[in-house]
RNA sequence: GGCGAGGUAGCCAAGUGGUAAGGCCGGGCUCUGCAAAAGCUCUAUCGCGGGUUCGAUUCCCGCCCUCGCCUCCA
């Protein structure tokens, strides 16, 4: 598998490092509320290319961490009135159970900065053994970024001009560092802060940001791995961050490989709260659409390019014609999966093990290899209605139909694309049931108005009759 | 201001130095009493202006526009 590297600005093949195990990490949530579609954008990309991998023959370790303590965590579960634990437990269950119904393969280990403070204090206490950090007199510590040299390479920062506070956000009067450019390693307990603080060599306090991915790669997947993942946003400062921190730390290039994952946008513009165009998983649903039909749109468009999530027509109404489009199209893809099931006679169960160790995808190679060439989704859906199209299922005997459903189903997998189970037939209430009837023997008889009239008192109350060469069926509207 | 990404049919979105995948929508056809469903099929010269080239949407230069980052946002 190949795919494009932050660091060297180049597609790269993929080796692990040792053995057959690809060793990568992203970077999680913050657990102080409802992921949004941007972020999980992210998430299923990294899934995706987990998948990839593993059905390229590789096997994986995958560590995700969540984000339990920072400002946002204490603020809103003071607020909320809960303990930082609580609180934050609340919000991982949610994320747990989003990531699920969006058919992401949980990470291996997902460990969490408030579980990993002594591994955190202990890389600190090595930084500045080293003489890469200090203690201001608020009881913080800082990374000095002028004693690492390299400070920027992720980022290219040697090659800014940093616009000082362009964001807005520093408050310098909060903490006490010798340089803008230092970020915090350890922040001194402040009284907004309440009961969240831990004992330190420094006084009482909480990690940085940053040190905790740096404390737990170095945990879970040692000095060295194999890749580091994110959105772009973590591009400049977090993982420039991480890289000084781990690097100054332990002399040892911190990840083979950096993969970020561009933003989504919605109707063209930035999701933002203030705009009305923020949505979570429960919007979405709420709206009457599946996660699976999000899935399929947060894939159509290749990593690093902004995809742009259209949630208003033409006339400005919210009615997500982008996770329209992916209902059709995915439901086309289960129509063209019965006719081949059909076709081969009877099929086995399939799970996502069995795509991992297929290695006769048919004419569903090409989406396969289109997946390892720089993780292209939309390259790969592409192939899959090209080989669609030249695929006629009721020509195929069995055996090939059968091969041609495997092939199928490894590169749904892959994907981590579900189809939309068959439509509900029968379950119609018996008064619509007996309309239906009269209808059919009103057809049979060649009365056009009186089966027309009947057809369209049914669609009234919300089913739809269609004729078949052997009768009719009723699906729901709804 | 600096750095980066991008502008491809009504919408979404791949791709290529030799005249552009795929999906949605829409049109046509087949089938059907009609309809629905299904199948087939049609719809772009790639932001603008130069340059390099036998030839550029694809390379270079300039311009316009959009989006992102510039210290804790995936």
């Amino acid at each position: 598998m190949r795919l494009f590297d932050t660091l060297s600005r180049e597609i790269r093949e993929l080796k692990p490092r040792e053995g057959d195990t690809y060793r990568f990490y992203c970077c999680g949530p913050t657990v102080y509320g409802p992921a949004h579609i941007g972020n999980f954008r992210t998430f299923v990309l990294q899934d995706v290319f987990r998948r990839t991998l593993e059905i390229c023959g590789l096997k994986t370790f995958h560590v995700r961490n969540l984000t339990d303590v920072d400002d946002k965590t204490i603020r809103d579960s003071q607020a909320a009135g809960k303990t930082l634990t609580d609180f934050t437990e609340y919000w991982t269950k949610k994320f747990h159970k989003d990531c699920d119904s969006l058919n992401n393969l949980p990470p291996h280990k997902e460990p969490s900065a408030v579980g990993h403070i002594p591994q955190q204090v202990a890389m600190i206490e090595e930084l500045v053994e080293k003489g890469h950090a200090y203690r201001s007199d608020d009881g913080s510590v800082y990374f000095s970024v002028s004693s690492f040299p390299t400070y920027g390479k992720l980022s290219r920062l040697d090659q800014r001009e940093l616009k000082t506070g362009a964001s807005g956000a520093i408050t310098d009067d909060e903490y006490e560092k010798d340089s803008v450019a230092d970020f915090a390693l350890w922040k001194g307990r402040r009284e907004e802060d309440g009961e969240n603080y831990w004992e330190s060599p420094w006084g009482q306090g909480r990690p940085g940001w940053h040190l905790e991915c740096s404390a737990m790669c170095r945990e879970y997947l040692g000095e060295s791995f194999d890749l580091h993942s994110g959105g772009v946003d973590l591009v400049f400062p977090h993982h420039e961050n991480e890289i000084a921190q781990s690097e100054a730390c332990t002399g040892a290039s911190m990840a083979d490989h950096w993969f970020h994952t561009t933003h989504l946008l919605v109707d063209g513009g930035k999701m933002s709260k203030s705009a009305k165009n923020f949505y979570t998983l429960a919007d979405i649903e709420k709206a009457g659409f599946t996660a699976s039909e999000l899935r399929y749109v947060l894939i159509s468009a290749h990593y690093r390019q902004p995809l742009n999530f259209v949630a208003r027509d033409a006339e400005g109404n919210e009615s997500f014609p982008a996770l329209q489009g992916a209902r059709q199209a995915l439901q086309r893809i289960a129509k063209f999966e019965k006719s081949l099931k059909d076709a081969a006679g009877e099929t086995p169960e399939f799970s996502y093990e069995d795509a991992i160790s297929l290695t006769d995808r048919g004419s569903f190679e090409d989406a396969i290899q289109a997946l390892a060439d720089d993780l292209n989704t939309p390259e790969a859906f592409g192939r899959i209605f090209s080989a669609m199209k030249a695929i006629k299922p009721g020509d195929l005997k069995p055996e090939e139909a059968l091969r041609e459903w495997k092939g199928l189903h490894t590169a749904l997998e892959a994907m981590g694309i579900e189809l939309p189970a068959e439509e509900e037939k029968s379950e119609a209430p018996p008064e619509i049931a007996e309309k239906a009837e009269q209808r059919w023997k009103a057809k049979q008889d060649k009365d056009w108005a009186t089966a027309d009239r009947l057809r369209d008192e049914v669609l009234e109350a919300g089913w739809e009759i269609k004729d078949t060469k052997e009768g009719y069926e009723l699906c729901s509207k709804n």
